[in-house]
DNA sequence: TTAGGGTTATCG
DNA sequence: CGATAACCCTAA
Protein backbone atom coordinates (compact mmCIF):
# COMPACT_ATOMS: atom_id res chain seq x y z
CA UNK A 1 0.00 0.00 0.00
CA UNK A 2 1.56 3.24 -1.05
CA UNK A 3 1.66 6.08 1.14
CA UNK A 4 -0.88 8.57 0.46
CA UNK A 5 1.48 11.44 0.13
CA UNK A 6 3.66 9.54 -2.56
CA UNK A 7 0.40 8.95 -4.29
CA UNK A 8 -0.40 12.42 -4.90
CA UNK A 9 3.66 13.33 -5.43
CA UNK A 10 3.50 10.60 -8.30
CA UNK A 11 0.00 11.61 -9.64
CA UNK A 12 0.91 15.25 -9.93
CA UNK A 13 3.90 14.40 -11.61
CA UNK A 14 2.36 12.12 -14.23
CA UNK A 15 -0.70 14.54 -14.84
CA UNK A 16 1.92 17.69 -15.32
CA UNK A 17 3.93 15.46 -18.16
CA UNK A 18 3.10 15.98 -21.56
CA UNK A 19 2.24 12.10 -21.88
CA UNK A 20 -0.86 11.34 -24.27
CA UNK A 21 -4.13 11.38 -22.59
CA UNK A 22 -4.87 7.50 -22.99
CA UNK A 23 -1.38 7.14 -21.13
CA UNK A 24 -2.16 9.48 -17.95
CA UNK A 25 -5.39 7.68 -18.00
CA UNK A 26 -3.73 4.05 -17.40
CA UNK A 27 -1.78 5.29 -15.06
CA UNK A 28 -4.35 7.21 -12.99
CA UNK A 29 -6.46 4.09 -13.52
CA UNK A 30 -3.17 1.95 -11.93
CA UNK A 31 -2.90 4.44 -9.06
CA UNK A 32 -4.44 4.30 -5.81
CA UNK A 33 -6.53 7.96 -5.78
CA UNK A 34 -6.17 10.16 -2.22
CA UNK A 35 -9.51 10.61 -0.78
CA UNK A 36 -10.33 13.44 -0.63
CA UNK A 37 -8.21 15.07 -3.44
CA UNK A 38 -6.09 17.33 -1.99
CA UNK A 39 -7.00 21.13 -3.78
CA UNK A 40 -3.54 21.20 -5.19
CA UNK A 41 -4.54 18.18 -6.80
CA UNK A 42 -7.92 18.78 -8.56
CA UNK A 43 -6.24 22.40 -9.77
CA UNK A 44 -3.63 19.69 -11.47
CA UNK A 45 -6.49 17.56 -12.78
CA UNK A 46 -8.30 20.65 -14.24
CA UNK A 47 -5.21 21.91 -15.44
CA UNK A 48 -5.03 18.57 -17.35
CA UNK A 49 -8.43 18.76 -18.48
CA UNK A 50 -7.78 22.20 -20.00
CA UNK A 51 -4.44 21.04 -21.42
CA UNK A 52 -6.18 17.86 -23.46
CA UNK A 53 -8.75 20.14 -24.72
CA UNK A 54 -6.40 22.26 -26.33
CA UNK A 55 -4.15 19.60 -27.55
CA UNK A 56 -6.73 18.19 -29.35
CA UNK A 57 -8.11 20.63 -29.72
CA UNK A 58 -11.67 21.13 -29.06
CA UNK A 59 -13.12 23.99 -26.94
CA UNK A 60 -16.88 23.25 -25.26
CA UNK A 61 -19.15 23.18 -22.20
CA UNK A 62 -16.10 20.89 -20.52
CA UNK A 63 -13.37 23.82 -21.01
CA UNK A 64 -16.13 26.05 -19.67
CA UNK A 65 -16.53 24.12 -16.86
CA UNK A 66 -12.79 23.37 -15.84
CA UNK A 67 -12.35 27.11 -15.86
CA UNK A 68 -15.46 27.86 -13.13
CA UNK A 69 -14.09 24.81 -11.46
CA UNK A 70 -10.56 26.37 -11.26
CA UNK A 71 -12.24 29.96 -10.09
CA UNK A 72 -13.96 27.68 -7.45
CA UNK A 73 -11.03 25.88 -6.15
CA UNK A 74 -9.08 29.16 -6.05
CA UNK A 75 -11.77 31.41 -3.96
CA UNK A 76 -12.24 28.61 -1.71
CA UNK A 77 -8.59 28.60 -0.93
CA UNK A 78 -8.01 32.04 0.00
CA UNK A 79 -6.93 33.44 -3.42
CA UNK A 80 -8.33 36.84 -4.51
CA UNK A 81 -9.99 38.09 -7.99
CA UNK A 82 -9.15 35.64 -10.22
CA UNK A 83 -6.30 36.60 -12.58
CA UNK A 84 -6.67 38.16 -16.11
CA UNK A 85 -5.55 35.59 -17.37
CA UNK A 86 -8.23 33.01 -16.25
CA UNK A 87 -11.34 35.48 -16.57
CA UNK A 88 -9.78 36.56 -20.17
CA UNK A 89 -9.43 32.59 -21.27
CA UNK A 90 -13.36 32.42 -19.80
CA UNK A 91 -14.73 35.22 -21.65
CA UNK A 92 -12.58 34.02 -24.89
CA UNK A 93 -13.98 29.93 -24.71
CA UNK A 94 -17.62 31.54 -24.00
CA UNK A 95 -17.34 33.41 -26.84
CA UNK A 96 -15.81 30.58 -28.71
CA UNK A 97 -18.14 28.00 -27.78
CA UNK A 98 -21.36 30.00 -29.02
CA UNK A 99 -20.01 31.59 -32.20
CA UNK A 100 -18.99 28.00 -33.52
CA UNK A 101 -22.43 27.04 -34.10
CA UNK A 102 -22.77 30.11 -36.24
CA UNK A 103 -20.06 28.62 -38.41
CA UNK A 104 -21.03 24.81 -38.16
CA UNK A 105 -24.51 25.70 -39.27
CA UNK A 106 -26.38 23.19 -41.54
CA UNK A 107 -28.48 24.15 -44.22
CA UNK A 108 -31.59 23.30 -42.14
CA UNK A 109 -30.61 25.15 -39.42
CA UNK A 110 -32.28 29.05 -39.11
CA UNK A 111 -29.79 29.53 -36.21
CA UNK A 112 -31.90 27.96 -33.40
CA UNK A 113 -28.58 25.91 -32.73
CA UNK A 114 -27.00 29.60 -31.89
CA UNK A 115 -29.61 30.69 -30.23
CA UNK A 116 -29.70 28.01 -27.98
CA UNK A 117 -26.20 28.70 -27.11
CA UNK A 118 -26.61 32.62 -26.51
CA UNK A 119 -29.61 31.73 -23.96
CA UNK A 120 -28.10 28.70 -22.55
CA UNK A 121 -24.43 30.33 -22.22
CA UNK A 122 -25.10 33.99 -21.78
CA UNK A 123 -28.48 34.28 -20.52
CA UNK A 124 -28.51 31.04 -18.04
CA UNK A 125 -24.43 30.23 -16.95
CA UNK A 126 -22.84 34.05 -17.16
CA UNK A 127 -25.96 35.56 -15.79
CA UNK A 128 -26.02 33.26 -12.97
CA UNK A 129 -21.96 33.96 -12.80
CA UNK A 130 -22.54 37.28 -12.41
CA UNK A 131 -25.16 36.78 -9.16
CA UNK A 132 -22.97 34.18 -7.65
CA UNK A 133 -20.06 34.79 -5.94
CA UNK A 134 -17.82 33.61 -8.71
CA UNK A 135 -18.50 36.95 -9.78
CA UNK A 136 -14.96 37.45 -9.99
CA UNK A 137 -14.96 35.61 -13.64
CA UNK A 138 -17.16 38.47 -14.97
CA UNK A 139 -14.58 40.63 -16.65
CA UNK A 140 -14.90 43.69 -18.88
CA UNK A 141 -14.42 41.70 -21.32
CA UNK A 142 -17.25 39.04 -20.81
CA UNK A 143 -19.71 41.55 -20.23
CA UNK A 144 -19.02 43.59 -23.52
CA UNK A 145 -19.14 39.65 -24.98
CA UNK A 146 -22.61 39.46 -23.92
CA UNK A 147 -23.91 42.63 -25.02
CA UNK A 148 -22.53 41.46 -28.68
CA UNK A 149 -24.02 37.84 -28.63
CA UNK A 150 -27.49 39.84 -27.26
CA UNK A 151 -26.96 41.72 -30.06
CA UNK A 152 -26.11 39.27 -32.77
CA UNK A 153 -29.77 37.53 -31.66
CA UNK A 154 -31.53 40.60 -33.17
CA UNK A 155 -29.05 41.83 -35.70
CA UNK A 156 -27.76 39.55 -39.00
CA UNK A 157 -25.34 41.91 -39.53
CA UNK A 158 -22.98 40.99 -36.39
CA UNK A 159 -24.03 37.77 -36.42
CA UNK A 160 -22.08 37.65 -40.17
CA UNK A 161 -19.60 39.52 -38.40
CA UNK A 162 -18.94 36.78 -35.33
CA UNK A 163 -18.88 33.79 -37.85
CA UNK A 164 -16.15 35.30 -39.77
CA UNK A 165 -14.00 35.50 -36.57
CA UNK A 166 -11.47 33.55 -35.77
CA UNK A 167 -13.28 32.76 -31.95
CA UNK A 168 -11.73 29.45 -31.92
CA UNK A 169 -7.88 30.75 -31.86
CA UNK A 170 -8.74 33.40 -29.95
CA UNK A 171 -9.75 31.29 -27.32
CA UNK A 172 -7.50 28.85 -28.01
CA UNK A 173 -4.97 30.98 -27.29
CA UNK A 174 -6.51 32.87 -23.97
CA UNK A 175 -6.32 29.28 -22.95
CA UNK A 176 -2.79 28.94 -23.54
CA UNK A 177 -1.50 31.48 -22.47
CA UNK A 178 -3.52 31.12 -19.05
CA UNK A 179 -2.12 27.52 -18.70
CA UNK A 180 1.51 28.64 -19.19
CA UNK A 181 1.03 31.41 -16.41
CA UNK A 182 -0.89 29.00 -13.88
CA UNK A 183 2.04 26.29 -14.59
CA UNK A 184 4.44 29.28 -13.59
CA UNK A 185 3.05 29.66 -10.08
CA UNK A 186 2.52 26.32 -10.01
CA UNK A 187 5.94 25.74 -9.76
CA UNK A 188 7.88 22.15 -11.04
CA UNK A 189 6.25 18.89 -9.29
CA UNK A 190 6.92 18.10 -6.02
CA UNK A 191 8.53 14.51 -7.40
CA UNK A 192 10.99 16.54 -9.47
CA UNK A 193 11.66 19.19 -6.56
CA UNK A 194 12.41 16.38 -4.64
CA UNK A 195 14.48 14.28 -6.93
CA UNK A 196 16.65 17.67 -7.45
CA UNK A 197 17.39 17.69 -3.58
CA UNK A 198 18.21 14.25 -3.34
CA UNK A 199 20.64 14.78 -6.28
CA UNK A 200 21.99 17.80 -4.52
CA UNK A 201 22.07 16.45 -1.47
CA UNK A 202 24.35 12.77 -3.31
CA UNK A 203 26.44 15.39 -5.11
CA UNK A 204 27.32 17.65 -1.98
CA UNK A 205 28.21 14.81 0.21
CA UNK A 206 29.58 12.00 -2.26
CA UNK A 207 31.73 10.25 0.28
CA UNK A 208 31.26 7.73 2.47
CA UNK A 209 28.39 6.58 0.65
CA UNK A 210 27.60 3.11 -0.34
CA UNK A 211 24.56 4.01 -2.49
CA UNK A 212 22.06 1.36 -1.02
CA UNK A 213 18.74 2.26 -1.07
CA UNK A 214 18.53 2.08 2.50
CA UNK A 215 20.87 5.20 2.31
CA UNK A 216 18.79 6.95 -0.75
CA UNK A 217 15.46 6.52 1.89
CA UNK A 218 17.32 7.94 4.35
CA UNK A 219 18.36 10.83 2.71
CA UNK A 220 14.81 11.64 1.30
CA UNK A 221 13.79 10.78 5.05
CA UNK A 222 16.30 13.81 6.09
CA UNK A 223 15.24 16.36 3.24
CA UNK A 224 11.70 15.61 3.90
CA UNK A 225 11.60 16.46 7.56
CA UNK A 226 14.26 19.31 7.46
CA UNK A 227 12.37 20.58 4.16
CA UNK A 228 10.68 23.89 5.00
CA UNK A 229 8.83 23.48 1.64
CA UNK A 230 5.65 22.57 3.03
CA UNK A 231 4.10 25.78 2.63
CA UNK A 232 4.43 25.87 -1.39
CA UNK A 233 2.85 22.51 -1.10
CA UNK A 234 0.59 22.63 1.43
CA UNK A 235 -2.13 21.45 -0.67
CA UNK A 236 -0.29 17.85 -0.25
CA UNK A 237 -1.39 15.59 2.06
CA UNK A 238 0.91 16.08 4.65
CA UNK A 239 2.12 13.89 6.92
CA UNK A 240 3.25 16.51 9.95
CA UNK A 241 -0.05 15.36 12.86
CA UNK A 242 -2.66 17.09 10.51
CA UNK A 243 -5.86 14.85 10.36
CA UNK A 244 -6.54 13.09 6.79
CA UNK A 245 -9.60 16.02 6.15
CA UNK A 246 -7.18 18.52 6.31
CA UNK A 247 -7.59 19.07 2.42
CA UNK A 248 -10.71 18.84 2.20
CA UNK A 249 -11.02 21.46 4.41
CA UNK A 250 -9.42 24.11 2.63
CA UNK A 251 -11.69 23.29 -0.42
CA UNK A 252 -15.03 23.77 1.46
CA UNK A 253 -13.66 26.34 3.78
CA UNK A 254 -15.69 29.72 2.70
CA UNK A 255 -14.20 33.15 3.01
CA UNK A 256 -15.63 34.53 6.37
CA UNK A 257 -13.81 37.69 5.55
CA UNK A 258 -16.05 37.77 2.15
CA UNK A 259 -19.22 36.46 3.87
CA UNK A 260 -22.43 38.39 4.16
CA UNK A 261 -23.22 38.83 8.23
CA UNK A 262 -26.10 37.41 7.96
CA UNK A 263 -24.77 33.65 6.49
CA UNK A 264 -22.51 33.51 8.98
CA UNK A 265 -24.69 31.41 11.13
CA UNK A 266 -24.79 28.76 8.32
CA UNK A 267 -20.61 28.12 8.17
CA UNK A 268 -21.20 24.64 8.08
CA UNK A 269 -24.37 24.51 5.72
CA UNK A 270 -21.81 26.83 3.19
CA UNK A 271 -19.24 23.97 3.81
CA UNK A 272 -21.51 21.46 1.79
CA UNK A 273 -23.28 23.33 -0.27
CA UNK A 274 -19.48 24.55 -1.66
CA UNK A 275 -18.56 21.25 -2.06
CA UNK A 276 -22.14 19.71 -3.19
CA UNK A 277 -22.00 22.90 -5.88
CA UNK A 278 -18.76 20.86 -7.87
CA UNK A 279 -20.76 17.58 -7.83
CA UNK A 280 -23.30 19.01 -9.34
CA UNK A 281 -21.66 20.76 -11.77
CA UNK A 282 -19.39 17.71 -13.02
CA UNK A 283 -23.07 15.55 -12.79
CA UNK A 284 -24.13 17.68 -15.59
CA UNK A 285 -20.91 17.45 -17.72
CA UNK A 286 -20.99 13.77 -17.56
CA UNK A 287 -24.95 13.80 -18.51
CA UNK A 288 -25.41 14.16 -21.99
CA UNK A 289 -28.72 12.83 -21.43
CA UNK A 290 -30.48 15.65 -19.45
CA UNK A 291 -31.53 19.08 -20.86
CA UNK A 292 -29.44 21.69 -19.19
CA UNK A 293 -27.69 25.11 -19.99
CA UNK A 294 -24.91 23.86 -18.94
CA UNK A 295 -24.02 20.76 -20.55
CA UNK A 296 -24.41 20.62 -23.59
CA UNK A 297 -25.89 17.78 -26.09
CA UNK A 298 -22.74 18.19 -28.52
CA UNK A 299 -20.11 18.44 -26.23
CA UNK A 300 -21.27 15.52 -24.24
CA UNK A 301 -22.23 13.55 -26.79
CA UNK A 302 -17.94 13.13 -28.22
CA UNK A 303 -16.97 11.60 -25.36
CA UNK A 304 -17.33 7.89 -25.93
CA UNK A 305 -16.05 5.97 -22.98
CA UNK A 306 -15.48 7.55 -19.56
CA UNK A 307 -12.10 8.12 -18.44
CA UNK A 308 -11.06 9.79 -15.36
CA UNK A 309 -10.28 13.02 -17.65
CA UNK A 310 -13.71 13.43 -18.14
CA UNK A 311 -14.37 12.62 -14.44
CA UNK A 312 -15.26 15.71 -12.52
CA UNK A 313 -11.96 15.99 -10.42
CA UNK A 314 -13.36 18.15 -7.69
CA UNK A 315 -16.54 15.71 -6.74
CA UNK A 316 -16.65 14.15 -3.57
CA UNK A 317 -18.89 11.32 -2.56
CA UNK A 318 -22.42 12.89 -0.64
CA UNK A 319 -22.60 13.39 2.92
CA UNK A 320 -24.20 14.93 5.57
CA UNK A 321 -22.67 16.99 8.33
CA UNK A 322 -24.10 16.37 11.42
CA UNK A 323 -25.53 19.89 11.19
CA UNK A 324 -28.50 18.92 8.93
CA UNK A 325 -29.55 16.47 11.26
CA UNK A 326 -32.17 18.38 12.56
CA UNK A 327 -32.52 16.62 15.70
CA UNK A 328 -29.74 16.04 18.34
CA UNK A 329 -31.40 13.46 19.73
CA UNK A 330 -31.50 11.55 16.84
CA UNK A 331 -27.78 10.30 17.56
CA UNK A 332 -27.94 6.68 16.14
CA UNK A 333 -24.88 5.61 14.90
CA UNK A 334 -27.33 4.01 12.20
CA UNK A 335 -26.56 6.21 8.84
CA UNK A 336 -29.53 5.05 6.88
CA UNK A 337 -31.67 7.72 9.19
CA UNK A 338 -29.77 10.60 8.10
CA UNK A 339 -30.39 10.04 4.20
CA UNK A 340 -33.78 11.39 3.17
CA UNK A 341 -33.56 8.67 -0.10
CA UNK A 342 -36.06 8.88 -3.24
CA UNK A 343 -39.21 6.75 -2.09
CA UNK A 344 -38.58 3.31 -3.83
CA UNK A 345 -35.41 2.90 -2.82
CA UNK A 346 -36.64 3.71 0.68
CA UNK A 347 -38.80 0.84 0.50
CA UNK A 348 -36.09 -1.59 -0.44
CA UNK A 349 -34.16 -1.16 2.07
CA UNK A 350 -36.39 -0.76 4.74
CA UNK A 351 -35.37 -1.51 8.13
CA UNK A 352 -36.93 -2.95 10.92
CA UNK A 353 -39.86 -2.18 12.86
CA UNK A 354 -38.20 0.00 15.19
CA UNK A 355 -36.43 1.87 13.04
CA UNK A 356 -38.72 2.81 11.04
CA UNK A 357 -40.59 5.33 12.56
CA UNK A 358 -37.00 7.41 12.35
CA UNK A 359 -36.20 6.86 8.88
CA UNK A 360 -37.86 9.39 6.98
CA UNK A 361 -36.51 12.65 7.42
CA UNK A 362 -37.46 15.91 5.99
CA UNK A 363 -34.83 18.27 4.85
CA UNK A 364 -34.51 21.30 6.55
CA UNK A 365 -36.75 23.97 6.07
CA UNK A 366 -35.63 26.80 4.78
CA UNK A 367 -36.84 29.74 3.31
CA UNK A 368 -36.62 31.03 -0.46
CA UNK A 369 -34.33 34.09 -0.60
CA UNK A 370 -35.73 36.94 -2.81
CA UNK A 371 -32.74 36.39 -5.64
CA UNK A 372 -34.26 33.11 -5.90
CA UNK A 373 -37.86 34.51 -5.60
CA UNK A 374 -36.89 37.17 -8.19
CA UNK A 375 -35.09 34.52 -10.40
CA UNK A 376 -37.78 31.86 -10.46
CA UNK A 377 -40.59 34.81 -11.16
CA UNK A 378 -37.97 35.82 -14.31
CA UNK A 379 -37.51 32.48 -15.75
CA UNK A 380 -41.22 31.55 -15.50
CA UNK A 381 -41.68 34.88 -17.77
CA UNK A 382 -38.91 33.64 -20.16
CA UNK A 383 -39.62 30.15 -20.14
CA UNK A 384 -43.45 29.04 -19.36
CA UNK A 385 -45.23 27.39 -16.41
CA UNK A 386 -43.74 23.83 -16.08
CA UNK A 387 -39.98 23.69 -17.05
CA UNK A 388 -38.76 23.22 -13.70
CA UNK A 389 -36.34 21.12 -14.61
CA UNK A 390 -34.97 23.29 -17.79
CA UNK A 391 -35.43 26.30 -15.52
CA UNK A 392 -33.14 24.30 -12.45
CA UNK A 393 -30.33 23.78 -15.07
CA UNK A 394 -30.56 27.08 -16.03
CA UNK A 395 -29.79 27.99 -12.95
CA UNK A 396 -27.63 25.70 -10.85
CA UNK A 397 -25.79 28.03 -9.00
CA UNK A 398 -29.09 29.95 -7.82
CA UNK A 399 -31.42 26.73 -7.11
CA UNK A 400 -28.70 24.55 -6.27
CA UNK A 401 -30.26 23.35 -2.84
CA UNK A 402 -33.80 23.17 -5.15
CA UNK A 403 -35.40 20.28 -7.02
CA UNK A 404 -37.07 20.97 -9.56
CA UNK A 405 -40.42 20.03 -7.10
CA UNK A 406 -39.38 22.68 -5.13
CA UNK A 407 -39.66 25.22 -8.35
CA UNK A 408 -43.52 23.51 -8.86
CA UNK A 409 -44.32 24.48 -5.15
CA UNK A 410 -42.66 27.62 -4.65
CA UNK A 411 -44.57 29.38 -7.84
CA UNK A 412 -47.49 27.36 -6.91
CA UNK A 413 -47.15 29.57 -3.52
CA UNK A 414 -46.29 32.56 -5.16
CA UNK A 415 -49.22 32.51 -7.48
CA UNK A 416 -51.56 31.77 -4.90
CA UNK A 417 -50.68 35.65 -3.02
CA UNK A 418 -51.43 37.48 -6.53
C1' DT B 1 -40.90 14.96 -15.25
C1' DT B 2 -44.90 17.31 -13.81
C1' DA B 3 -49.35 18.24 -11.46
C1' DG B 4 -51.79 18.15 -7.67
C1' DG B 5 -53.09 16.47 -3.23
C1' DG B 6 -51.11 15.60 1.34
C1' DT B 7 -48.00 16.57 5.39
C1' DT B 8 -45.11 19.19 8.45
C1' DA B 9 -42.82 23.18 10.38
C1' DT B 10 -43.09 27.84 11.60
C1' DC B 11 -45.00 32.10 12.78
C1' DG B 12 -48.22 35.56 14.55
C1' DC C 1 -54.34 27.28 17.12
C1' DG C 2 -55.01 28.46 12.38
C1' DA C 3 -52.70 30.20 8.21
C1' DT C 4 -49.15 29.61 5.31
C1' DA C 5 -44.69 28.24 3.28
C1' DA C 6 -41.88 24.53 2.49
C1' DC C 7 -41.58 19.99 1.66
C1' DC C 8 -43.25 15.06 0.41
C1' DC C 9 -45.74 11.43 -2.27
C1' DT C 10 -47.31 9.46 -6.35
C1' DA C 11 -50.26 8.82 -10.55
C1' DA C 12 -49.99 9.65 -15.18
Amino acid sequence: MLDPRITSWILEFVLRQPAEDWMANELLFALPLPSPLSPRLKKILLLRRLSSDLSRPSLSARTLLSLELIEELERYAGAGAPSNSLAAAYAAVAVECTTRFLRERSDDDHGEDFFDAVNRIWNCRVADLERSEAAGLFSPALREARREMEEAIVNPVVRVGLTGRDTKKAALDAVRVYLEEAEKEMGPPYLEHLAKAVCEEWMSSGTGRDGSVVELYEMLRNLLASQGERGRYEGLPDGAGKGPNNDDDAIARPNLMNQDPSDLEHVEENRERASLSFVDKGTKDGNPGTTTCVGDKRDCAGAPKPSLMDWNPTARTFEWDEDSIESPSENSPDPSNKLHLPSAKRREISLPLEDNKTFVKRRRKKKWSSLEEETLRKAVERHGVGNWKFIKSCHPEIFKDRTEVDLKDKWRNMIRCI
